[in-house]
DNA sequence: CTCTGTATACTTGTATACAAGTAGTGTAGT
DNA sequence: ACTACACTACTTGTATACAAGTATACAGAG
């Protein structure tokens, strides 16, 4: 009964994908959780042959991957580049950026329905810890970031958030699925986080943003970053206890 | 004899490129310029007989240029993007975004052996004014910035920086063939900015960078954008000039 | 005239085939 | 033992083939 699903990434969420969206999902995860460790060549025939796929959607997905810096395309094959401490460090460098951006535009805008689909996604958020499901939280923990992003309808800060977001959605689904199993009192933490960042985007109260900004980029990733790494057993474990 | 050369890019820049590309390279000239306009969609079988290659490397060009925002790839065909002003201050958002992050950084660093670097750059564009050669010129501008930002090795701030340049190179290879042919006064200035740029740099005046900066963006968008787009015949005609 | 079904000519995504180039291996000659 | 050369195994990039899906136009039923 083990072998049941031997993929990292949410098959459900694939319903829709097309092939070579599938093996960069799926790669993506490996990558990330170090299954896949770091320094190794990924080549394009056998690739296809693991995911049983022909090379085209696997050319795909090597450039989607390479594009977000998982993977580096040599002469021959694809060497896996390694995700240390200062890679993480470097996505929140940017994402304090984006973000940081983000609010100063906010301050000027009307925030009424922003904070209406938020307070929608944060229940849905509260609903998801109840049932234990790492995977819908983390859908909706990126989810919330993206509606907010998306809010202030500036194409090119989307565009630099859309490329980080594959990367941040492999760390936030193995650090919620890990953090599910060991870590559940977290989640009261993360929880009041989102709350203070709605209310201040409510308020309009640059201060208060930041401050949650802050704490909701340390929920994630920063400092936590090791322990994420020790703890790649429990990544390939918990896939299975979600499909109930 | 008009016909000796249809393209848009530089072709010499192509020489080690591969068909895909080429697409890329050309197709995102013809957008940017205003040859292929904004709204008309393109199919890859189309593209593929237009440019004499075979669909594969048309998807790939496609792609890339979907992850730019120059076009979008929808059910049928990809639809052409339009360049606005908006679209422009937008990318004017990023650049101020990244460098400014940029120069946070080189202020507490070793800037000796950029400054060499930069110095040289600044040499080569000088000599590229002189003998009017606005191709040399942008790729050295281009050079430039992106000396700047490799410095201080940061590889998320780098790929954002890699997916702005292709679209910035075009915008400034229009511009700059644009401005050779009619506002060649203008280089004095422009070379007096970089002059103050690298100055900035080498006594880590962060005012003076600032300053420097916004002077620099000004000269390759910002407030053209117009009199760009109305110059279309000027870009077209001028690929032929420069082949001396 | 309007609505509905269907034929057609597109489209995309994937699979496969092929040409050209490169790393590594082994072997022959010294 | 060591160098030179060629041969094999791969690699990538491109071309082509095919399956499945979608928009358009047109014809026939109501």
């Amino acid at each position: 009964m083990k072998d049941s699903n031997e993929f990292l990434y949410p098959s459900q969420w694939l319903s829709k994908a097309s092939a070579g969206e599938r093996v960069a999902c799926e790669l993506r995860m490996r990558i990330i959780s170090g299954t896949v460790e770091s320094g190794s060549i990924l080549s394009e025939n056998q690739l296809a042959s693991e995911f049983s796929v022909s090379r085209s959607p696997v050319r795909d997905a090597l450039k989607a991957l390479a594009s977000e810096n998982l993977i580096r395309l040599e002469r021959m094959g694809a060497r896996v580049l390694d995700i240390t401490e200062k890679e993480i460090q470097e996505m929140y460098d940017v994402r304090l950026l984006i973000e940081s951006f983000v609010f100063e535009r906010l301050v000027h805008m009307e925030t009424e329905e922003l904070v209406k689909d938020l307070s929608k996604i944060f229940e849905m958020m509260k609903i998801a810890i109840q049932y234990k499901d790492a995977d819908e939280f983390s859908k909706q923990d990126l989810e919330f970031h993206d509606t907010i992003i998306r809010s202030i309808g500036h194409s090119h800060i989307q565009m630099i958030w859309n490329n980080l977001k594959p990367t941040l959605e492999s760390l936030v689904l193995l650090s919620m699925r890990y953090r599910f199993e060991e870590m559940y009192e977290d989640f009261e933490r993360i929880i009041e986080n989102h709350e203070l960042y709605i209310e201040a985007i409510h308020r309009k109260d640059r201060e208060l943003m930041v401050q949650s900004l802050h704490k909701n980029f340390d929920d994630v990733a920063k400092g936590r970053v090791e322990e994420l790494w020790m703890a790649q057993e429990t990544f390939t474990k918990g896939v299975e206890k979600e499909d109930d």
